[in-house]
DNA sequence: CTAAATACATAACTTTCCTATGCATTTGAG
DNA sequence: CTCAAATGCATAGGAAAGTTATGTATTTAG
């Protein structure tokens, strides 16, 4: 009956600062599921996992793709789409490697966290 | 046998990065439960409920105090202790909503992620 | 035809944390 | 006793990682 009750889904967006550090992560541990993505396909994808609370802009995302590709974590494929570039981007051997222990020591810090926030964090299965 | 391995406890700190935008949390959370603390007893709280995998330093907590002072978050009261001084920090009322808030802003974070990267995360109870 | 969506990119700015430094008192080991 | 470590607060300078704003260009849908 209220009405900030009636929509469909809960989609207020995360603050931006706990965001701070976990963008590479998902990126990493998408393209780890996903073996090979382009930029606007990554933010759609973390748009529609997150229920619209992720959503990624453009000034974020471009920089940390180059950021990792730099660090080898990356290598990319520019395909042309007709007239359009796409950019396809896909884990290198030490990108994969580092979704890994990048995606567990996420999960670590959560549980430390939550030890010391003592809360209590259930994941959707 | 191995060097590393004899260490009792693993504490190996947590990517700092990840911190960004917590440290406020802790400290709001810890006020809630304690009413008033001052400024290296939380340093030291932290550390010991983190079991040193979050230490945080000087440079981080002072300027973080002053900030969510000036904030309104939190009011202060100094004792002097012999010839030392103590700031002892404390929740106003817009503060303890404010602990409320951010915690649940967390917890909620945290369950995104969880559903974004496809992670359990247990809570030590 | 034209607005919205798709697709990439970068410059300027902000926030938040860290390192380094400074000052001062108290405690503990030798 | 002496001096290093721990206790206690504070700030300046810099790094890292976002955000906003802007720019360019093609494709799709009304």
């Amino acid at each position: 009956m209220q009405p900030q009750a009636m929509a469909t889904e809960t989609n207020d967006q995360h603050s931006s600062e706990l965001l701070k550090g976990t963008l590479q992560i998902i990126i990493l541990k998408l393209l780890s599921d996903n073996n090979s993505m382009y930029g606007y396909e990554i933010t759609q994808r973390v748009r529609e996992l997150s229920d619209d609370t992720i959503v990624l802009t453009e000034g974020s995302l471009y920089p940390t793709l180059h950021r990792l590709e730099a660090e080898g974590l990356l290598k990319t494929e520019t395909v042309q789409m007709g007239k359009r570039i796409r950019k396809y981007y896909s884990l290198t051997r030490q990108g994969k490697k580092s979704a890994t222990t990048k995606v567990d020591e996420f999960a670590s810090f959560v549980r430390t966290m939550s030890q010391v926030l003592n809360i209590k964090v259930a994941s959707a299965t």
